[in-house]
DNA sequence: GGTAAAATACTAAAAATTTAGCATTTTTAG
DNA sequence: CTAAAAATGCTAAATTTTTAGTATTTTACC
């Protein structure tokens, strides 16, 4: 069911916008674990990565924290900011070295409404997260969690950029996005490095055969 | 976690802008259980709700139908056909007598463009429903199937426009779209029942206390 | 009104999952 | 290099959930 189609913000932009975006905008840098918000903070705008990667999740009441997601270069936040007046969803931090352009509630306002090639892939962007999140929310409710596990390993190594298919997921952090014990994924993971799909590290999780993981995707 | 802010495609726009709409496409009257498309049908365009119902839901291999959702009056559905380049995720059909407005193609994308406030009408809607979709995913992951069912019909409450509270769900419905068995369902129903928050009909549930049901969704 | 279909109600055994541990391995920091 | 911290590995009892039934109630239709 779910198809990996997610294009990042970037990839749905002509240059020409994105060098307006960067004129209208500020780039920072952020060092590795460096905070750009917290949960809850009501900062408002569009924030674009332009190189390295931000990791989202939410710290709980004892301190831990669960990554939700990660999101290298070209893929955006904030929107939820800008359009559903919410606050941030979660807590964001860089993931290596990062660097993120970010654009304020009124100069966004005012691309948006003077480009609407801006505007439609904003649009497109949200709206193929929305898609892909209603695909994740069927697959939590109708998958095994074999198959829950392959499709979040192969979307993490997606929209984060992992083209060295090492992704930096802890079992507990998978246990979390998932709602299952790190028993039960534990368990899972296990079947499926015995079929060779996948093989376990310390905080990180190789892919060996992404074709076959996403193959479980398909099957009903 | 999750604020029932969903507005509905038309509370957004201004009523000048409605009539464009109108103009622009071509409005149908549907008569109860009507179908609109098909699930995976490769139709292109956006709908709006202008009177009446539409339900949403899968037809499984064994010819039964499981319900997704309930659209009422002001909201709209197609946006995944213009802007994310997939076929219709679900099979929609009239839920009484609907009128249902639709644009094609080419009149959306040419009121997209020339005009930003029913671009960001647009944009705001989508972006509401990938939060909402967010915060459901959430409480599959992490609440209790009692919470689960008391955000559905809150949910199925506001979208569909049951202002008498009595939501046209089947247990069966409820199970499939929480992705639990029915017997789980019908247990958890009934210890909502003798808490006196809903009571329980044939092909239907009552809201009885909404304020309890809406505290479900606070506590952690 | 009578019958069939659809939906809910109920039950108990089987299966899956969580909980709450402790042990082991790997990494990090000093 | 060493100690502490973090993460994984493993286990068994307790709990929850599903499965696979049958029975009962409600509705729709002839």
């Amino acid at each position: 069911m779910p198809i990996p189609t997610h294009q990042s913000l970037v990839d749905l932009l002509p240059p020409k916008l994105l060098r307006l975006l960067e004129a209208a905008g500020t780039t920072r840098f952020y060092h590795d674990g460096q905070v750009l918000h917290t949960q809850r903070a009501d900062s408002v705008g569009l924030s674009i990565v332009l190189s390295g990667r931000v990791r989202f999740g939410l710290y709980t009441t004892d301190g831990s924290f669960n990554l939700s997601g990660i999101l290298g270069r070209g893929h955006c936040f904030g929107e939820v900011t800008l359009f559903a007046n919410r606050p941030r969803a979660y807590h964001a931090e860089a993931f290596g070295e990062t660097e993120v352009l970010s654009i304020g509630r009124q100069a966004f306002n005012a691309l948006y409404d003077a480009h609407p090639r801006f505007a439609r892939a904003v649009t497109v962007t949200v709206t193929q997260r929305l898609y892909e999140a209603l695909d994740t929310a069927d697959d939590l409710r109708h998958r095994s969690i074999e198959q829950q596990i392959a499709m979040m390993l192969l979307r993490v190594a997606r929209t984060g950029g992992f083209d060295d298919d090492e992704i930096p997921l802890r079992q507990s952090d998978i246990a979390f996005s998932l709602g299952k014990s790190r028993v039960s994924v534990g368990k899972a993971l296990d079947r499926l490095r015995q079929r060779g799909l996948i093989s376990l590290g310390y905080g990180s999780i190789t892919i060996r055969r992404r074709v076959e993981l996403l193959a479980m995707g398909g099957e009903d």
